[in-house]
DNA sequence: TATTCATGTTTCACTATCTGCAATAATATG
DNA sequence: CATATTATTGCAGATAGTGAAACATGAATA
């Protein structure tokens, strides 16, 4: 027995899915199959009642997975514990963030960080944005960077780092002289979800406007990206475009909804606060 | 992290000697040593502090044996409480007892045993009689086959199987007979430790008599082959001649100390008859 | 009914890890 | 100073873990 078949187990009893699960844990369902096989056999007992359609915990398995996390718990606290004893952190903490924050400010949080406590690896992932409070929420990720949403889930707290407002670009070469008669015609290159999407949909809502959605897309630099191409006028935070190597490419849209400024920080868990990992790098900020 | 790594860290703890627990945990010193650092180095912290004479626990070893013991404990009642569940038993149950005694009950106990329960895999370790309460009273061993001591170790619980009288026996072609003045000459061959031995030392004791002790053997069954082959006169319990495959090459000596007769049964801690697999034995008894 | 799709399982080849033997290093003991 | 004791390390063989791809099965769809 060791911890590792427990978390993989405790994500399979949560998804209910090995396709799911194995996705989560980086890892193909081949091994996942076998992961939870070997510990059913080690258990002398069925965990899952499963058919080619279905997965299911058995009683077996409902008394596995409270064992499981409760066991995950101790060993989280266990390594606090001892990391307060040896004052000394280690361990790894994973980050999300965009692309867009992996350029700017990650660079300077993690530098200092890095030099403050050397032996705790980091974890980073970058992916869309809109994503990272739901990582977190979660549990997939230790810390995001993310753009304040509200309401924020409970038991969320949040940092902000910086304000960039929300800005159409066009492509550089683009003369059109864009006016409010036109909204409904503007071809729209929108972020898919996440705070902005949100924003711009309330805005065109309240005046009534039904705009022309020219493409959806996940991630906030692939817009940067399509609008440089000339596909259309793209919403994104500002700071987004600054740290673009296409920033060339594109320029700010005279036409400007008024929308509020979209708010950059660090979001985590309360509650993970308690790791002393977690608290180091909330501290830090 | 897994079961495995508790246990070998628990046993080192408790021994404070790498070659110590590796005999207890049948295994190398060389896996032991690895194991530990490895363990170490998964923590991030030093558990022992050693050198190439001594070994001891650090402050933050302290804190992992407690969270080992209390994890191992979990564990064993999530194994208990699946196997509740599934009404199914199974697992392995270790089982200590002398050559005479799986040569006779034994043999009858198990059969019955294993019918019902095909699924428990049983662990039977051979050896002296006289340690059989000593290895289940320190957890080396969940039953043993033993011969009942007063008193008890606390916590020790004990089932009689038979009463077997302890008696002289001298080898077969021995024709000298003796009488109670030849006691300090007789040549005895006693068990080393044991029921038996304390017995007999408290009769010569009582009588003032100083004998002459010509060996002391671990094991009865050495004593009846040592008494076949001439040496002198053996103390055993009646059952080990009767079980012997010498029996027929040594007699019951005439004369015979007055001692109470040796009580054979089985005996478990009673902590440990919380386990539905020791509870199943005992309850067949 | 046939086809496609979704999803858990098995096979297979490869790799990483574990294990014990033997050699080593360091130190107490006589 | 020689010997015994004890933890660690080098090495090679054994064991276990891993993902790609093929497989098996059953639902959805045409």
């Amino acid at each position: 027995m060791n911890n590792r078949s427990l978390k993989i187990f405790v994500t399979l009893a949560e998804t209910l899915s090995f396709t799911k699960a194995g996705i989560l844990l980086h890892m193909s369902t081949s091994t996942l199959s076998r992961s939870i096989a070997q510990l059913e056999d080690e258990l002398g007992t069925r965990l899952f009642e499963r058919d080619n359609r279905s997965v299911a915990l058995t009683n077996a398995g409902q008394i596995f997975l409270e064992y499981s996390r409760e066991s995950l718990q101790q060993w989280e606290l266990l390594l606090n514990s001892l990391m307060t004893e040896t004052k000394s952190l280690h361990g790894s903490l994973s980050i999300y963030c965009s692309v867009t924050a992996s350029y700017s400010f990650l660079y300077d949080i993690l530098t200092n960080f890095r030099q403050l406590h050397p032996r705790i690896s980091l974890n980073l992932h970058t992916g869309d944005h809109a994503q990272a409070i739901d990582r977190v929420n979660q549990g997939l990720e230790d810390v995001a960077i993310a753009a304040r949403q509200t309401p924020m889930p409970a038991g969320m707290v949040f940092k902000t780092i910086t304000h960039s407002p929300l800005i159409l670009i066009t492509a550089v070469q683009d003369e059109t002289d864009y006016d409010d008669q036109q909204w409904p015609r503007l071809p729209l290159i929108l972020p898919e979800q996440g705070v902005a999407r949100r924003r711009i949909d309330d805005w065109f809502a309240e005046k009534a406007i039904t705009p022309t959605i020219q493409a959806q897309v996940a991630g906030h630099e692939a817009i940067v990206s399509m609008v440089s191409l000339g596909f259309g006028v793209g919403l994104v935070p500002k700071i987004v475009v600054e740290n673009s190597p296409l920033a060339g490419q594109v320029k700010i849209c005279a036409l400007q909804p008024d929308l509020a400024a979209y708010e950059v920080g660090v979001c985590v868990l309360e509650k993970r606060l308690r790791s002393p990992l977690v608290q180091a790098f909330w501290g830090q900020i």
